[in-house]
DNA sequence: AATGGCGTTGCACACGTGTGCAGGTCCTCG
DNA sequence: CGAGGACCTGCACACGTGTGCAACGCCATT
């Protein structure tokens, strides 16, 4: 067999015209069903398999592929992300077309991509994506959901965290575990839903009587990162005495600093991360941190994206992803070495 | 405007015909300067895209989609190889289709996908796929690239780790490290690169004057189930002085078990991994293992499939992918605690 | 000036499918 | 027996693009 086989094919076969095989495969059509049986059993022998491609032609029936656009897959929770995402994508009929986008790239390639392939929408998780990337998709009506992001255009729907509970939360934590004088972990140009929380953070702090000591930003926010600030840290060690990083790999970088400079376990500050990837669990290190659960998270993305296609005119709605503090070992007193 | 401008609106504003568009965006076509201009020039203008599902309906022009078949993004180096493939695959002008499958889908839905939208090609890195997915690939002229699977049919290509040099390393980090009788810590079901790397190790023991103490498999060979297996070590303890571990998770869930049950730093065993995931070179673990480059590996896939594109009716070859000995602390004596 | 060649252009068909419309068959009801 | 309706089917067109073929214009060569 040189190429696969056409509905005409099977219309050949099955003795009926190409118009019967057509609608033998779409759901609902009017066809009888000792017709049907026959289409389909002709269609079996000869492996046949309707052509999508050809079929998302028609206006109406859209392409069902979804654009992917993703940053940094070797983030954890990333890649969790993206694997749900495209789970539910998969469950739902669409396929996700991964397209990666580092910092440096050219958005205009992103572009061209997603309009070459007419994708029914998109959904962006890298970090920083450029504005170019919303107004270009307004401008051509593809659907979009923007995963913590901040809002660069009216028409582009958004999931994020809830970054007002969370900022707060982080404060709680340290002040439970009886902090006052404490360090904040970042990274130099971080992301919308960072920058947020830190804000929020840092008013909580005042609220509940404790003050910031100082910041510790750095080029990365990985568990490198967190090794520098963790050195960072040692030069005003008497001054502070808990510690919020911006995410779990600094926070995790940051405890393998003060285990490589050998501060004994019990003399480490309160530590409080963000995240709650799979290795803040691991008994090496037992990090208290904000657990934002992937599943709610890449969940509301399929639904604001399902919302968006069903009415691309309506406005755009932001879904707020609420987190739930996760007590560990680094926000309690051990005596342990 | 409602619908996206099609090639024939850019003729009308160029006055040419439809045929010039359509030379104007293909590479190596007969068409004047002047006429290109003009015509990129409306096209511009009017924000036209070439629509390549309907340029992928000749037989000639394939879809240019591969299929990235992918199960347990969680495990980092996975996500890693996929990020990367990812990237090779749009840098060739490809786009990565990702269907997610998961021990209990239903093959028929993943061969399904892939044949609805007459992919180029398709990537299959996820464990055990069932021999089904390669059979139909083959029946219908699916070009096909295995990642660490057995040969399961003569027309899908294979890229695979070196095993034969990678179970003898491991034997021999052991050996370097002064052990005697070693430990396997693997999993029930393993898949095919274990299982063979398994073997080579076992065999390469006996080579070095080396004894197998024991083998401890248990369901899943995650973090979890290394502290499971460190359980088991600490049972016979006194009779085993090193451990190899089927992969870097396993290995850094050991080490957390062992801290876990409070067995000092210097009571160790000698314990080598596999993969040389980032976690692994971390301080809390600085886990000496076998570097599986991610690099090459999805360099070699990319390559594999462009051949197979190529020559669909050659011969498919496997190509091994060579590992790398990472020495770090746990296979080095130690007097700190 | 005639001829040949080359570069450019348009026509028409092909790719594989969905669907409105009209015609056909068959059954039911009056 | 006739009328009407429900159900099914085929024709023909549409979706957006690539390309073989032939025609055309222009230039250099004879």
């Amino acid at each position: 067999m040189s190429r696969s086989p056409r509905a005409s094919d099977v219309a050949a076969r099955a003795g009926v015209s190409r118009s019967a095989v057509s609608r033998a495969f779409t759901e609902g059509a009017s066809v009888a069903p000792d017709t049907r049986t026959r289409i389909m059993a002709a269609a079996e022998e000869l492996g046949y398999r309707v052509n999508y491609l050809a079929r998302s032609l028609k206006e109406a029936a859209p392409s069902k592929l979804v654009a992917l656009v993703v940053s940094d897959m070797d983030h954890s929770l990333r890649a969790r992300l993206v694997d749900l995402l495209a789970r539910r994508l998969v469950a739902r009929g669409f396929r996700p077309v991964l397209l990666p986008w580092s910092q440096g790239d050219d958005p205009h390639r992103v572009i061209d991509m997603m309009l070459n392939y007419n994708v029914s929408g998109a959904i962006v998780t890298s970090d920083t994506p450029p504005g170019e990337i919303s107004q270009q998709c307004a401008r051509f009506g593809v659907p979009l959901v923007l995963v913590n992001k901040a809002p660069v255009d009216a028409r582009a729907a958004r999931v994020v965290q809830d970054t007002a509970s969370a900022g707060r939360m982080a404060a709680e934590l340290l002040h439970e575990a009886g902090c006052r004088r404490v360090l904040y972990a970042g990274q130099t140009r971080a992301s919308f839903t960072i920058d947020d929380r830190r804000r929020v953070f840092c008013a909580a702090l005042d609220d509940l009587g404790m003050t910031l000591a100082g910041e510790v930003t750095g080029p990365s926010q990985n568990h490198a990162g967190g090794m520098v600030a963790a050195g960072r840290y040692l030069a005003a060690k008497d001054r502070v005495d808990g510690v919020h990083c911006a995410n779990d790999f600094l926070a995790l970088g940051f405890i393998d600093g003060l285990r490589h400079a050998g501060v004994p376990r019990r003399d480490w500050p309160a530590i409080v991360g963000c995240d709650d990837i799979a290795e803040a669990s691991w008994p090496a290190y037992d990090l208290t941190t904000l657990r934002q659960d992937p599943e709610l998270l890449s969940e509301a993305c399929i639904e604001a994206l399902a919302t968006r296609i069903a009415h691309p005119n309506s406005l755009a709605e932001t879904r707020t992803i609420s987190v739930a503090a996760v007590r560990r070992g680094t926000t309690r007193k051990t005596d342990i070495d």
